[in-house]
DNA sequence: GTGAAAGCGCTAACAA
DNA sequence: TTGTTAGCGCTTTCAC
């Protein structure tokens, strides 16, 4: 029985010069062990009506008898799908990106679609290079978290033109022709502020992030939009326009606090910033929330640590994972006819509760 | 000048039945347009030194101006290499894993490699199904970190078998061949547990993970050898096997006090337990490090929320990346003479200080 | 220095 | 129901 295992694979292997395929079973192989035609092999392993039961069967145990892997390289030359999204993101180790990289990953598999993930690395030229990676690999339609420096739609253009649907993914820049699913920034802040002056805050800072961003953009009109409509007077010494990273939020709360006149609220842009502006009071010997109190956007299951907790406008990780490759996959599947949708998915404002979550495993 | 660009795809195009396929620029439209073959404008690309240098400066310039990108597909499939690792993980929106698997992408990246990353969510079918889409793909290599399931290396012989190296990383399990790299398990639980012995801690508990993992047999193992060398005696009672999640922890800290014998330190097999650990004794209304004190294993830079901040044994997360992908590609280069190679990186002990680190941007 | 021929493994049209 | 023929886009001989 094991001398016919590999006898359609083995005297291939040894008229070839790469010894890496040594191994790697044909529909040949199968074809030729079961007396039937290459084609046969192929239609009924991929379960095309036109062949018959018992065919089906004995075909399908011979190839698992041989071990065979279909070469989806030489699948999809020929077909010319891909059956597969590429992926690009600026980061994979942050709390927001690998909750929605997960979400993805699992949305593509109930779909039998395969994910390429990149990674830009916050770097223009990398994303550049990455998306070009993408291309070469002939993925069917391309998910994108841009980076903060990306403001040249040149490439998204071209991608468009090349029939590849591209969704932008939370991170989204100005142009049409594509889509996005985002959640609500603008919204989120407003929420955030609200809730501060609710609380009966008076002095509200905003540590905002780059100007030029959509999302920073969103938050801090956000922010703005509340203030006014509650009659707030909008103090431009509490307003700190930096980043999003936690170094950010550390040399936000420093400049504040050199300047000697700190707010009794901050809403920080996102949760590194907060984290920063904690590293930094502790440092200073100010205390969370007694003479400073912060909310941030989305920790991602990561507020069980503190003590005490923090509030915050949560994310939908979940839903824009899932709600891109969605929107992908119809965009591929209609092709032409598809009109580029864009979608914002609600926040929501948390008040911490003393329950216990689950964090991660 | 622009009847021209399209002048080679456009007409094919015409003839094609798949419309995506409408823009594909092919080395046979850059051929046409320099009037030199194909082969030609394949070596010119590829930086063969045949071609003259004043045709190869022609075809870069028809090909840049056509939007040409390679077909990976198609070179794959000829050149039978897909310049690509096959990357497995148990998950990626875990502060472990979203290090690790970052720094993998920056180490391919930078040996002009791509990685096809794959989730298993901690499922064995998943897994062995991530696998086969792998070999699919004709990966050159595969990285993985298996799932907490995992015991059957079957399939990990099987692609041994087929030519693909295979590099466990981390997460490992007992076969020869094998490549890989994990962190120093038993040397991190052994200084941890010395640590908590000469503090003078003198009731030390240990809430372990699985028992047939590697990492939980591991670091319980480097567990009990600092204890026997420091004489300490062995509480089975203030020993709790569990899982690796923050629900583990919570569990196996609620055991603890429901017997109303805790010990006075504890070493959790991982960061998330400890997490689960500090909830439930907020729960209880006890307080780290006042009334029991708390090390585990990495929490790759989250410490800084904390206040105040627990200690520590800081995992190898960007060189466990860096070494796995460097393994890899070793042995994807000597194929066949290569010598798998087992790999163990030093953990480091931190005690926590106030110093500013930065987080996550 | 350049190119013609053959083939990678598979699928899609069309015959038989 | 099954097989034949022709590619998919590229690389690899090997001849010129």
């Amino acid at each position: 029985m094991h001398d016919l295992l590999f006898s359609g694979a083995v005297p291939l292997a040894e008229s070839q010069h790469d010894m890496s395929k040594k191994f790697h079973v044909t529909l040949h192989d199968i074809a030729q062990q079961v007396n039937v035609s290459k084609v046969t092999v192929s239609k009924a392993l991929r379960g095309h009506p036109d062949i018959s039961a018992e065919t089906v069967k004995k075909i399908k145990s011979v190839a698992s008898e041989l071990g065979y892997f279909p070469n989806y390289m030489a699948r999809n030359l020929s077909s010319n799908r891909s059956h597969t999204i590429g992926v690009v993101v600026p980061k994979i180790a942050h709390f927001f990106f690998s909750a929605v990289i997960e979400a993805i990953y699992d949305a593509a598999l109930e779909n039998n679609y395969d994910i390429i993930l990149t990674v830009s690395q916050e770097n223009v030229e990398r994303e550049l290079r990455q998306i070009r990676s993408l291309l070469s690999m002939r993925v069917d339609g391309i998910i994108i978290s841009v980076t903060q420096q990306t403001k040249d739609p040149a490439i998204f253009y071209q991608v468009k033109e090349m029939g590849i649907p591209v969704t932008f993914m939370d991170r989204a820049i100005d142009g049409e022709g594509f889509n996005s699913v985002v959640a609500d920034d603008f919204g989120g802040a407003y929420t955030a502020t609200e809730y501060a002056i609710k609380s009966g805050f008076q002095r509200i800072g905003h540590l905002g992030g780059f100007a030029h961003t959509m999302i920073g953009k969103e938050r801090f009109r956000g922010f703005k939009a509340a203030m006014q409509h509650y009659k707030m007077p909008l103090h431009p010494e509490w307003i700190v326009r930096g980043g999003f990273s936690d170094a950010d939020g550390y040399d936000g709360f420093m400049k504040l606090y050199e300047s000697h006149k700190l707010p009794d609220f901050l809403f920080a842009v996102t949760y590194p910033v907060a984290l920063g502006v904690h590293q930094a009071a502790r440092q200073v010997g100010m205390n969370i929330p007694k003479d400073i109190d912060i909310i941030s956007f989305g920790p991602h299951g990561l507020n069980e640590m503190f003590s005490p907790q923090m509030n915050y406008i949560e994310q939908p990780t979940i839903e824009l994972g899932k709600k891109a490759v969605e929107l992908t996959l119809n965009n591929i599947r209609q092709r032409d006819g598809f009109i580029p949708q864009k979608i914002t998915l609600p926040t929501k404002l948390v008040l911490c509760d003393q329950e216990f979550k689950k964090v991660a495993s």
